[in-house]
DNA sequence: ATCTATTCATAAAC
DNA sequence: TGTTTATGAATAGAT
């Protein structure tokens, strides 16, 4: 600088040291307003003397403001901070898609259900866990059942019919004897009239 | 400054802005350095762009030491902090009850598929929506239909043997016509025999 | 604080 | 953004 260009490092004498450091930081603090004003810029500036004492200035007229906008900004000591939020809407996301495959298995269950009971709480599914294999138990037991009760009935009227077949064979070919010789009896329907039983499994 | 004094304002070009932020913010950075180094002062300096990007320097390497010896008495922050880390806890426990629902939701889809395909992923679970329906209306239609048509042929069966019956009975009247003197036949069957006929609902 | 010789910062152009 | 250059600004040292 003038009259002698400055050695980059402490200046020892203690009053060149003090002129220098009004000088500078006033032209420091101009600096600064300059950049601030000249390019819309938010500077905030502190500056400790060596005795601790402190000069400041903050662009935007308050210093905490810009503490916090720069604690916001920054990932130093406010990373905690920011690793907060970022935790939070990581958990949100979780916490969405999580929400999402409860959906799609309700719905799932739902469809099982046959379009059944809908909205569920999870102790209404703790307890449909406990009944369910009872439920579908009973359910397909009762159909078996009645389909089964069917059958039996329509075999039960298979029997007497074919009794009642049998019986009326009897009597006609009781009757045959008795016409023998009778011209007009063409006995070509054949009895007993032979059905095909098939089983079939179920 | 160099070719033409420059007006305290700001700049209006943005290209001309730019360049001046960029020059006079490594200019300003550049004077904090030295009078920090010559005059033994600590300084902390935080420029925020118009755009919001930060430009630091903390002379003593921590902005935070800085800001906390700025600050000493002011500590609002821990606040924010605190709420996140509460927001982070909350949100984790709300995970892990989702978690649980969904371990009970699937569960009871595998209840429901009788222990069937064990683990599943959200895809599968998809395909599984996809195709419930489906599969349970082939697996019912098949059982119905296997039962249906066993029904089917009994009942046929039952009308061939009421038919068979129907024509014995009328071949034996045309006999008590033709020995309707014949004290041997005594006509004490009754034909047709009649057989209850309900009607099941499945 | 003021002056002044000198160095530094930087606006404009590339 | 980096460099160059001409010039205004900052400032060390003296007063």
């Amino acid at each position: 600088m003038a009259r002698g260009k400055v050695q980059m490092r402490r200046i020892e004498n203690p009053v060149h040291r003090q002129v220098t450091f009004c000088k500078r930081r006033s032209g420091l603090l101009k600096k600064a307003k300059e950049l601030s004003v000249l390019c819309d810029a938010e500077i905030g500036l502190v500056i400790f003397s060596a005795h601790g004492k402190l000069y400041e200035l903050a662009t935007n007229g308050s210093m905490e403001g810009l503490i916090e906008k720069y604690l916001k900004s920054n990932r130093c000591h406010v990373e905690e901070q920011v690793n907060d939020q970022k935790q939070v809407l990581e958990s949100k996301m979780e916490v969405n898609m999580l929400k999402n495959e409860i959906d799609v298995l309700q719905k799932g269950l739902r469809y099982m259900l046959q379009g059944g009971a809908g909205r569920m709480t999870l102790d209404e599914l703790r307890i449909l866990e406990n009944n369910l294999e009872v439920w579908m138990y009973h359910i397909r037991s009762a159909k078996m059942d009645i389909m089964s009760q069917e059958i039996q009935w329509l075999k039960n009227k298979e029997g007497i019919l074919k009794a009642a077949n049998k019986c009326l064979q009897e009597q006609m070919e009781m009757q045959y004897v008795a016409v023998d010789t009778d011209p007009t009896m063409t006995n070509n329907i054949p009895y007993p009239l032979t059905v095909q039983n098939e089983i079939y499994q179920y």
